[in-house]
DNA sequence: ATAACTCGTTAACTAAAGTTAATAAATGAC
DNA sequence: GTCATTTATTAACTTTAGTTAACGAGTTAT
């Protein structure tokens, strides 16, 4: 468990066991239940999720209707734009599988960035990788229609249709859930 | 010129007059004439672009029709993820405008963020920033209709409307000029 | 065990976007 | 200034997504 935090760090920067220490003394890992709720909308939160296994979901209500914009998946990250912005959250996270987080405070990283600035060199790089990553997934999306989002997604992340309720698929795909359906039987027939 | 960067790196740090030096020393600021490409299609380029004044676009060519995914205007900031993966890269930048620049290479980046570690945090600060912002665009454009999103865009970015063709906008609202065409007079009957 | 919900699918219908083509106005090139 | 190209609009037609409703299978709660 701490392992697969290390070998994802050391892509990064490399950590003393001094370093090592101060990490493991900070009580980050987390196993959270699949159902729970991690962030509500209206909620002022600093913590940032960091997936070691399982998945966790964010999502929108949008007229009473839930609206799924993301799943994370093993070694994705998010910090909610209101752990930034001291905003309340406009959007919920929950875990779709029991899973095992790490969880980290924007206060708690503040403290352990200035004792070691080696962390914000890795932010930096972590944060500036994501940025380009997300940039080039709403590219494709803008550039594609649902049936072939679709496709790219049976192509880019093939275990989320197995893990995941279809519906919630739909509205991650940007369509309604009947037109997914549809989707699939029409590609089927081809 | 050099006051707007300044107040800009103002809101995430402050810096010695000895800092502000080595930053100006760096030749950083570029007058592009509308039309250039900054950046092609298959091309390796450690460029970051950080605007000014003006305007430039991120478009890809699918099927031999340009596609537009993004805008860069005043105080908006584009690092390429070929800049950061090495890789060549996927999509096109070009000015919409005469445009003034702060070009920024990665190979400096790095030497004065060895220097001076303070750019580090404004980095990991302003990039976590995007991060959260782009995040929640996307999520935007995934939850709302085309109609929407272009009263979305009329009400964040109205200047866009003015300043930028079309058949350009249509593509970065992710629907055809004509679809765009319809949706307007659609609405002016409403 | 039953009742109430959720989930995925299908169908019929409506609304909107894609496609192809034609046109006129604006822009640029020579 | 003329010609060619680009741009925006409109129209007719096709395709696909949204909407509403119904159905059965699976789940959950009591």
């Amino acid at each position: 468990m701490e392992k697969i935090l290390f070998d994802f760090i050391s892509k990064y920067i490399s950590l003393t066991d001094d370093e090592r220490n101060v990490l493991l003394s900070l009580n980050l890992f987390h196993s959270v239940k699949k159902g729970t709720v991690l962030l509500k909308e209206g909620q002022k939160s600093k913590d940032s999720y960091f997936v070691l296994k399982g998945c966790i979901r964010s999502y929108y209500f949008v007229d009473g209707e839930e609206r799924t914009t993301a799943f994370y998946t093993e070694m994705e990250a998010l910090t909610p734009a209101c752990a930034l912005s001291k905003t309340p959250s406009g959007y919920y996270i929950s875990c779709s599988e029991d899973t095992l987080l790490i969880i980290s405070n924007a206060d708690m990283e503040e403290e352990v960035n200035s004792k070691f600035p080696k962390f914000d060199i890795m932010c930096r790089m972590f944060s500036a990788e994501l940025l380009a990553k997300q940039r080039i997934d709403f590219d494709e999306f803008k550039t594609s229609s649902p049936e072939q989002r679709y496709l790219n997604l049976l192509q880019k992340r093939p275990d989320l249709l197995q893990r995941v309720p279809q519906h919630q698929l739909a509205s991650y795909l940007g369509i309604t859930p009947q037109s997914l359906s549809r989707l699939r039987s029409r590609l089927v027939k081809k």
